[in-house]
DNA sequence: CCTTGACTTCAAGTTGACTTGAGGCCGGAC
DNA sequence: GTCCGGCCTCAAGTCAACTTGAAGTCAAGG
């Protein structure tokens, strides 16, 4: 069994074949065709898809998992070097990512009971002064934590 | 300056005056209305906001907020009582998801160089070992880090 | 031959938290 | 009186990452 259908692919990595047709669509992966037109993937996907998975999990958006994946020579899967040198900004995105959660609940703990909230002053409705800088990079920080702080006024 | 109108407020919230709005239509925020249908705002709105963005950054959704906020007597404010108690609640969230970024960021520690990504074993693209237990719970578990695993099969 | 199941394409729907746009009202300054 | 900014409502659009549905093709089995 040299190549593998959808169906096989789906079942192996545990995603929906419409994620995988969805994910062929936006060049993640790629796939021969039958003469009938049905899609054939080799093996080599489900390391793909397990590097896919893994950047969405570090938070990555799939254009940006697409650049990591194409930034390789031929598209070929990430070799244990290509894999080394990406995992280091994954690592540095998780680092800042715990650090705004860290950051984020010792806030928190120090609110309990004093009931503040203030809109400039309490860390738990302004998170920002993590990597904040400016105010319009921040890119690499999760959803939930990029909720902006009000301009500066008191609350 | 008693009442505040929806554009000052949305100024010293740092909100959009749409983001108001719709909070009010959702339950989460009410105002009184002039005769000419205009909203006004108590101050008290203000610390309002800043306890629903803060429940926003902690990864709550909205009718999860209206829940909190309306579990509170004559749908007051939270007072510092209250805060404690709802904070707590919290910060077992937080404290949740940076568990779960920890053993996702040491799982890729472990993998650097050895490029296995595993779809089974690698803790990077599996990371529901985390608080896992049946399957359909976790559902504290940030987005990013809800993506389910594969079956059971060899990568 | 005909069915069954897995596959195909393409368009449209889903979810959450909003934003944007159209069309209109209101109150004060000129 | 009329002009403007700020407010109103309601419907529809946005974004990401898919999913769902409709309509059709293909290969194997009875």
């Amino acid at each position: 069994m040299e190549l593998l259908t959808i169906g096989q692919v789906a079942e192996r990595s545990g995603m929906a074949a419409s994620a995988l047709r969805y994910y062929e669509a936006q060049g993640l992966i790629t796939a021969s065709r039958t003469a009938g037109g049905a899609r054939r993937f080799p093996r080599s996907v489900l390391r793909r898809l397990a590097f896919i998975r893994a950047a969405q999990n570090v938070g990555l958006a799939l254009p940006e998992i697409r650049e990591a994946l194409a930034a390789l020579p031929d598209g070929r899967t990430p070799s244990a070097r290509d894999w080394a040198r990406l995992s280091e900004a994954w690592r540095a995105r998780l680092d800042e990512q715990i650090a705004a959660l860290v950051q984020l609940r010792d806030g928190l703990s120090s609110c309990i009971g004093c009931g503040c909230l203030s809109l400039t002053r309490c860390r738990l409705s302004n998170p920002a002064d993590v990597a904040a800088g400016e105010g319009a990079g921040a890119r690499w920080l999760s959803p939930a934590l990029r909720r902006v702080p009000p301009a500066s006024n008191a609350g």
